[in-house]
DNA sequence: GTTTATTGTTAGCCATGCGAACAAATATCC
DNA sequence: GGATATTTGTTCGCATGGCTAACAATAAAC
């Protein structure tokens, strides 16, 4: 006799998700929307931030005086798209876009000081977050995860 | 004497990421935008399709006779996002919705003839670019990484 | 038989991103 | 030096993908 036992009608019936759990594209995708959320709970009640803000805000903190072309290259996405960020994030008085000395054409982005006080806090929520979120995982486990998805992503 | 050249004043400023590299979410973002971009190489110009309809479509042939909630509930998505994609599905022949004959709520979703052979035709694709995107990595490293993207995500 | 829950649908909203077109400013090239 | 290209930020329109709130029809629970 084997532990299964007889399906009753009542049982939901068992889904199949047919090829999806052979591709990387699925698990990645789930890993991701399960981080999404866990920011969301942890980091986002308390600072009204997504990861999408939350890196463009590192990207200007690191690189101080960034060109909007050259934060649009580093995040890999268009121009026109950095324009909206930067207005959310300058509406919001974390940023400001100093003209360039050197180039009338190119605004600087730089960190307010309120900025620089809640970009802080903030990246006390998120190291949190992500201590919390990769509990699950040794710290090898971790660093193994990361580097694979370094590679490939190259 | 340290191999480090003496930096030119023509050199491009070196980007720091700040915090970014160490956090699990930045590098699943890259790696599935990397993913996303040689599934829309390889596949979408064959193909016409995403990988979230492609994922959709594995559900619905996985599970004939699907009730549209229920496949909201496998996606993980609202009853009201799975309208949109079974619209966009039958609009193009791929399914159809069949009236359930025990409750007259209900739609079972269902594979055309058109959509099975669409879809064997796809996954075909889709298993060449998976092989071709994890060819960077072996069959273990392969495999642990799923597996510590299934453990991060549940 | 009345109330409650579920199902699919519509409508409107938001976030993120792209592409095309543009004017201003800068570079490049004869 | 002056014509031609290129870069920079911007706007506008569009697409995708997701959400919530409301609704009518139907089914389930009490």
């Amino acid at each position: 006799m084997t532990a299964t036992r007889k399906p009753a009608a009542s049982d939901p019936p068992a889904m199949s998700y047919g090829l999806l759990p052979d591709l990387l594209g699925f698990h990645l995708r789930r890993a991701q929307v399960a981080l999404f959320r866990h920011f969301a709970h942890s980091v986002g009640t308390a600072a009204d931030i997504t990861p999408g803000l939350f890196g463009m805000l590192q990207v200007i903190a690191a690189n101080p005086g960034l060109a909007q072309s050259r934060l649009a290259e580093a995040m890999e996405v268009e121009r026109s798209t950095i324009v909206k960020v930067a207005d959310q994030l300058e509406a919001r008085g974390l940023i400001e876009r100093v003209p360039s000395a050197v180039d009338r054409r190119s605004h600087c982005l730089e960190l307010t000081e309120t900025g620089r006080g809640e970009l802080a806090r903030i990246e006390g929520l998120v190291l949190a977050h992500e201590a919390d979120l990769t509990a699950k995982l040794t710290p090898a486990e971790r660093q193994t995860l990361t580097r694979l998805l370094i590679r490939l992503a190259e």
